[in-house]
DNA sequence: GAGCACTGC
């Protein structure tokens, strides 16, 4: 165990090497020879400093916790002492019992006693607390980054118009990525120019460059910016920022915050010329788009001063100082810089969305600021919630900016509607017919609701005498094909109407202009998660009061709007919940449990989440990861687990990746993994072509390989075709999830060099695959019982396979399953057939010889005659 | 023989 601790410590010391021998190259190769030997001393001293700081890491984190328990605790000793105070008062001059004497008494020696401890705990803390003296003492430098700003400076930066630099094509580039956000998501914050964008990118994207370099356009971008609703508080946001560690800031919609706020830090000179300004994002899209809106701004260009990181692509150099990213990304980078020494300031932004990343970070970025006294922190929200982000950050102030909208008008039912689908249609004919013009914007639960919205929209319109002007239909939903998916931003022809049929994607992932009534039903489908079983599942819910609000909103984007609200003003206010619940309540926690243990945060059970999720999730969590072998017996992290940590998978998913080292198919797991890791968007299946459809998936199931190895055959062959889009057409495969699939498999091919696992392949050894997966999955085992069910072997539950599988009618006696989830029944998803010995050979710490035996014996007995007379317990 | 909201690394 220890030689396993050891080992892990070593490997982390290697990627650590790796990191830096990546600088250096890339550095080295652009670079004179003086620079390279600047960089050579500074990546020396860095290597050191590295260490050392990493290895004080858990120790900081560990004295900061304490100091924040230490923090709490005394404040509920100040309550105590209050309560004291005010019994004391109350029974002046009263005739007090003998037994409330006695209870005032106690309540004295607790408070004493806990005092006493708490200054032993306080003297303590003072002394350990002299270890990070590189952080408190003045007369030091700062940061690692200040230490070596010296060395720096020598260091020429890179020429731009140098062919080596990666950022020559950046304008070709840039234009292309701002072409594709703005093709299909209007990006947050954007001004008025959104629209004329959606007509013509190219011409338009030119027009603003030109102006850029006329200068007139320099003023128009200047004026545009301080026409903002937060530029008046340009100078007392900054003074705030000063004075408070921690600011939550409450910016409505349109107040601009997202773009100028960084840019307000950097003008104000926060981070100096070595550290960065850091803004997170929920989404990739925000952060691609907010970034080349302000690079534009800043009349920099995008990847240079102002950049973004995303999955799948780094736009930033040494030079960025702003810097936008997704919250995951952030999340990944404190891996390899636990205390975000580059960063001087950490802005996190939407962040009342509450997303499962988010409120990771939350613990996270509140833990560094104790240590770090001179990070500054921004949370910027846009509910009335702020009051509890404050409260959590240590009651920080609180700043407010107002928004620019339209009024919205919000118009109640004044009964309950019973089927509100049907409710739905005939409002939106009823706005048709008797609304001025504007386009209408309907939020259903998900893809059916929304055909059936569709059809029965046709059919009524079908039915009326009169007929009405034109209505477009428009449905928009994630896993609707891409082409597609552009009808809804396709200009509506004078005279008729468009409506948007979409699910919850419309209140926060994509914005479309010309919305000017909403239909909000009061519905969405949640996800939630239960520990016990393991099982997701996705259930429609009421919405809650916020999500209502937020829809309501997108009616007044453009224009003053309407929003009709299927439920009366009653049940607005008496049933809905204020909020929705955070995602990290109702989600799996496997991936983050693991993320925090490679932090070196071992209190999991303590860890200061603001909304802590059930007990239950993280003790499960603690114990898949300990079946895996990613913890040992005391709940350490191990080498394996920290090998695990690296990919960008779910932990099962990582484990087997990592089993794939052991039976040499490395490649095969490795596609399988990424396929299976992209959801379950996989095939598509029009409804007017099924039969076609189903057909042309079967061939991939041909011998009946299971879906694990299916997934791998459409892998494979669409590689053969040359990732060729008609082979997608023609085999009834999404191309942009296999688009996705292969930029995950080409992050994981990176990876799987730098966890030291060697590049295998063997197409034909199926049983090594599927025992790669049955490393991951033992956890996930199902048995057939007599009645043709299935059992699960772990928490006993009947199960089915789900019909879309290609194991569905063969029922394997023994079956490893990727996911569980509850719709009509219980299903297992993406299922293969094992052998129960496996099980044993493989997970002998999870599966006795006994708990099986039943099985094996009878096997084993059966296998001297005829394999197929296995009889099932 | 059923049917999957949305993100993200």
């Amino acid at each position: 165990m220890e030689e396993d601790l050891r080992e892990r410590d070593e490997f982390e010391q290697r990627l650590r090497a790796k990191d830096e021998a990546k600088t250096k190259k890339l550095s080295g190769d652009r670079g004179p020879t003086e620079a390279e030997r600047a960089e050579a001393e500074r990546r020396g001293a860095h290597l050191e400093t590295d260490e050392q700081r990493t290895d004080l890491v858990p120790e900081l984190r560990k004295v900061s916790r304490q100091e924040y328990l230490k923090k709490r605790e005394l404040q509920k000793l100040e309550e105590l002492k209050e309560s004291i105070k005010e019994t004391e008062y109350f029974y002046e001059g009263q005739d007090v019992t003998e037994e409330q004497r006695k209870d005032l008494e106690k309540r004295k020696k607790v408070y004493e006693l806990a005092m006493e401890q708490i200054n032993s705990i306080n003297d303590a803390l003072e002394e350990r607390y002299s270890i990070p003296t590189a952080y408190d003492d003045p007369n030091k430098p700062k940061s690692t980054n200040e230490r070596f700003a010296v060395a720096r400076q020598r260091y020429k930066e890179p020429d731009p118009e140098d062919d080596a630099n990666p950022f020559k094509d950046q304008d070709q580039w840039e234009a292309h990525q701002v072409k594709q956000a703005q093709a299909q998501f209007g990006a947050k914050n954007k001004k008025s120019e959104v629209k004329e964008y959606d007509l013509v990118y190219d011409d338009q994207i030119k027009f603003i460059k030109d102006e850029i370099m006329a200068g007139d356009g320099v003023a128009k971008i200047e004026a545009d910016r301080k026409s903002l609703p937060i530029f008046p508080y340009r100078e007392s946001l900054i003074k705030a920022v000063e004075d408070h560690q921690v600011v939550v800031i409450v910016g409505e919609t349109g107040s601009g915050k997202t773009t100028q706020i960084p840019q307000y830090m950097w003008e104000a000179g926060f981070g100096g010329k070595t550290q960065k300004i850091g803004c997170t994002q929920p989404r990739r899209v925000a952060a691609m788009s907010v970034a080349s809106r302000v690079a534009e701004e800043a009349g920099v260009k995008l990847g240079h001063e102002v950049g973004y990181t995303i999955r799948f692509e780094d736009c930033t150099n040494d030079k960025t100082r702003v810097k936008y990213m997704t919250d995951g990304m952030l999340l990944r980078e404190f891996l390899g810089e636990p205390d975000l020494s580059s960063y001087a300031v950490m802005m996190v932004d939407e962040a009342h969305e509450r997303t499962l990343h988010t409120d990771v970070l939350f613990g996270l970025v509140k833990d560094i600021a104790r240590f770090r006294p001179e990070i500054k922190l921004l949370i910027s929200s846009a509910t009335l919630d702020a009051e509890k982000f404050s409260e959590y950050f240590d009651f920080a102030p609180i700043f407010r900016i107002p928004g620019r909208r339209f009024p919205v008008d919000i118009l109640y039912t004044q009964q309950p509607e019973a089927d509100y689908v049907d409710a739905t249609v005939v409002t939106v004919l009823q706005i048709h017919l008797t609304q001025p013009e504007g386009d209408i914007l309907v939020f259903c639960t998900g893809q059916e609701e929304i055909e059936s919205c569709e059809e029965l929209l046709k059919t009524r319109i079908h039915e009326m005498e009169k007929k009405p002007p034109e209505l477009i239909i428009a449905p928009i939903y994630a896993s609707l094909p891409s082409d597609m998916q552009a009808k809804i931003f396709e200009d509506t022809p004078k005279g008729s109407r468009k409506v948007v049929l979409a699910t919850n994607i419309a209140e926060t992932s994509l914005t479309i202009d010309g919305i000017k009534y909403v239909i909000d039903p009061g519905f969405c489908k949640q996800k939630s998660y239960n520990p016990r079983t393991g099982m997701e599942s996705l259930v429609v819910t009421p919405t809650s009061q916020a999500s209502a609000l937020q829809r309501a909103g997108r009616a007044g984007r453009t224009s003053a709007g309407k929003c009709f609200r299927l439920y009366t003003a009653w049940s607005f206010q008496n049933e809905l919940d204020p909020n929705t619940v955070p995602e990290i309540q109702r989600t799996n926690l496997g991936n983050v449990v693991l993320m925090l243990k490679s932090l070196g945060i071992n209190d999991l059970m303590h860890f200061d989440f603001m909304d802590p999720p059930p007990a239950e999730t993280l003790l499960r969590a603690l114990e898949q990861l300990y079946a895996l072998g990613a913890l040992n017996d005391r709940g350490e992290l191990t080498k394996l687990g920290r090998k695990m940590a690296e990919f960008p998978l779910d932990p099962m998913l990582s484990k087997t990746l990592c089993a794939s080292d052991k039976y040499k198919v490395s490649d095969e797991v490795m596609t399988i993994c990424c396929m299976l890791s992209c959801g379950n968007t996989v095939f598509y299946r029009p409804k007017d072509k099924l039969q076609l459809a189903d057909h042309a998936h079967k061939s991939f199931h041909i011998g009946n390989v299971g879906d694990h190895i299916a997934l791998l055959n459409v892998y494979n062959s669409w590689r053969d075709a040359d990732f060729s889009v008609t082979w997608c057409y023609e085999n009834f495969v999404q191309q942009r999830t296999m688009k996705t699939a292969r930029d995950i498999r080409e992050q994981l091919e990176k990876l799987l060099e730098r966890v030291e696992i060697e590049p295998s392949s063997n197409t034909n050894d199926l049983d090594g695959i599927k025992k790669c997966i049955t490393s991951g999955f033992f956890y996930h085992t199902a048995k057939l019982q007599k009645n043709g069910s299935y059992r699960t072997v772990k928490n006993p539950q009947t199960v089915a396979i789900h019909p879309s599988s290609g194991l569905a009618k063969e029922l394997p006696r023994w079956v490893v399953y990727f996911e569980l989830v509850y719709t009509s029944k219980e299903y297992m998803r993406q299922v293969i057939e094992i052998k129960p010995e496996w099980l044993v050979e493989i997970a002998p710490h999870y599966y006795k010889r006994k708990e099986i035996e039943g099985e094996t014996i009878k096997t084993g007995k059966a296998a001297a005659g005829k394999k197929s007379d296995v009889v099932l317990a």
